[in-house]
RNA sequence: GGCGGCGUACCCAAGUGGUCUAAGGGAACGGUUUGCAAAACCGUCAUCCGCGGGUUCGAAUCCCGCCGCCGCCUCCA
């Protein structure tokens, strides 16, 4: 069975076929860069991660874009207000680009910590800039746009597909729009391709109508034709960038090519944290730094706990993929701490078949291991493609890791324990992202010669029922955070 | 006001017409194992899917009504 993906466009869920053979051109809207990221990010960013993961494991040859703005995008709406990096920079006392690259890099560090694959091509709204005129002029020759005083306008009543996306018809949002006075567009709903630069704007090019900047919406477009070609196979992004972002998109994009923008259009639903939404104004938003890294317990502005303290990157990611992308999320403690004690136990008994792996008896191959992992494969492999459904491809790695377990205990040979390591680390690792942070025991440090050392003072202590002692040597190495397994093989550690 | 989504066990969460007396995880409880623990393993844990109707041979899944929660419509992943 193929991949079949939930298409926003049709409302309904499809066969994938991309537009050329096993290739993929898959456009993924970034964020602005005027914030660190925080959670919200995060679960967009691991849910479209691990779709590229799963188009790539499944041998297609994906082309991941992912786009960074740093200019254009308004606060208010598409004719006034201000960028959101240039008031940042206005406040910090810097220059707009200096705001865009310090969050740009501190994206790149959340989404290396998250295990989130870097998008092959991460192009800038400001790295475009001749793109996005091009794209304009294209467009005021085809009729589909107007200036006004040095500013270029979409004609949305050119365009009849204006609104499919998102299901809204224009006449319909006329009556429900705040009346907009002194408007320089036709209609309210068009939207601006390039703004005149008032006085003090910094953030400026030269262009055919004078000094000014490109329109949020153009960036996309013009980045997608230029890196993806006319179509691109996958759009995707956040739920709340349907309207009117995305809807914007296909409307310049589609005027300007007269093809198709997008194949298959996929949003992710929004995330929660305690049941609320994220909000400044509620002071309840969670950064993924603080998430994965903080000292102390994480608060809201009226005190309540919002995260009791720090987990794994890779304990946030699994929990953000133990629900469906298209769903939303509830982030709590309760919720993380339930992931942690289950991500760990995948962690856990994944880590227990490689190290049996190196240690193992030679032995053949046994049919019985190679049809249960086949039987593994296929269920996994039927859950992602039935919409990346990845909560159920991790039901299936809880039932792998049980078998894993018994596998070892049941003393499989070293060939067998070699294949079963390597489909782990493909659906676990490849797949789904989840590396977990090295729990230690690999045997080449100082430190774990030490705790070997210790493991076998603690033994010897046993065997001589010196049980004061023994106990000593766990409790206060648990103290510092390792933990000591005994098992029928002898005593496995591993450091938190 | 307009548009859309959701409501599944103590918690998180799949499933969207029959294989569902509902996956998986967490917690809890009982047991095996252990010097004792931890880990691991086995077992128990929703005859029922917000409430009330309806359609159907058959519904958690479709339709109608109600209640509750959430999102979008202005910037947000």
């Amino acid at each position: 069975m193929g991949l079949r993906i939930y298409n926003s466009l049709s409302r309904q869920i499809e066969e994938f076929t991309p537009l050329r053979p096993r290739k993929v051109g898959f456009y993924k809207c970034g964020m602005t860069v005027y914030g660190p990221a925080h959670l919200g990010h995060a679960k967009s960013g691991v849910h479209f991660d691990a779709m590229v993961r799963w188009l790539r494991v499944s041998g297609y040859d994906v082309t991941y874009v992912q786009n960074i703005t740093d200019v254009g995008h308004l606060t208010q709406d598409s004719d006034d207000g201000e960028d959101p990096v240039t008031r940042e920079a206005r406040k910090r006392g810097l220059h707009p680009m200096a705001v865009a690259e310090a969050f740009s890099r501190a994206w790149l560090d959340d989404m290396d910590a998250l295990h989130m694959l870097r998008p092959d091509i991460m192009p800038r709204a400001t790295g475009h800039v001749p793109e996005q005129i091009e794209m304009c002029r294209e467009l005021l020759e085809k009729g589909h746009a107007y200036e006004v005083n040095g500013s270029v306008y979409f004609d949305v009543a050119s365009f009849p597909g204006y609104g499919r996306l998102s299901g809204r018809s224009v006449a319909e949002q006329e009556a429900g729009t705040r009346v907009e006075l002194r408007s320089e567009k036709r209609h309210p709903a068009d939207f601006a391709l390039w703004k005149r630069a008032e006085g003090g704007h910094i953030m400026r090019w030269q262009s055919p109508w004078g000094w000014g900047f490109p329109g949020w919406h153009l960036e996309c477009s013009a980045m997608a034709r230029q890196y993806l070609g006319d179509t691109v196979d996958i759009h995707g992004g956040g739920l709340d960038n349907q309207f009117p972002h995305h809807e914007c998109e296909i409307a310049q994009s589609e005027c300007c090519t007269g093809k198709p923008f997008v194949r298959y259009w996929l949003h992710n639903n929004m995330c929660t944290i305690n049941g609320q939404k994220m909000a400044k104004s509620l002071g309840n938003g969670v950064l993924i730094r603080d998430a994965i890294s903080t000292p102390q317990p994480l608060l809201d502005r009226s005190g309540q706990v919002l995260l009791e303290r720090a987990y794994e990157p890779t304990v946030v990611r699994h929990f953000i993929l133990t629900s469906h992308y298209r769903a939303s999320q509830d982030f709590s403690n309760d919720a993380l701490i339930a992931a942690e004690s289950g991500s760990y136990k995948l962690r856990d008994a994944f880590a227990e078949v490689a190290r049996a792996a190196r240690s193992a008896a030679s032995r053949p191959a046994s049919d019985a291991v190679r049809t249960a992992l086949s039987e593994i494969e296929k269920r996994f492999a039927d859950a992602m493609n039935e919409d990346f459904n990845t909560a159920a491809a991790i039901a299936v790695l809880f039932d792998f890791a049980r078998q894993c377990r018994s596998w070892v205990a049941d003393g499989a040979g070293r060939e067998d324990l070699a294949t079963v390591d390597t489909l782990a680390r493909k659906l676990a690792g490849d797949a789904l992202g989840l590396i977990w942070r090295d729990t230690g025991g690999s045997g080449s440090s100082k430190q774990d010669d030490l705790i070997k050392m210790l493991i076998e003072m603690r033994q010897e202590a046993r065997k001589s029922k010196n049980f004061a002692l023994s106990d000593q040597i766990r409790d206060r190495l648990l103290a510092i955070g390792i933990e000591l397994r005994d098992g029928p093989q002898g005593t496995t550690w591993s450091a938190s």
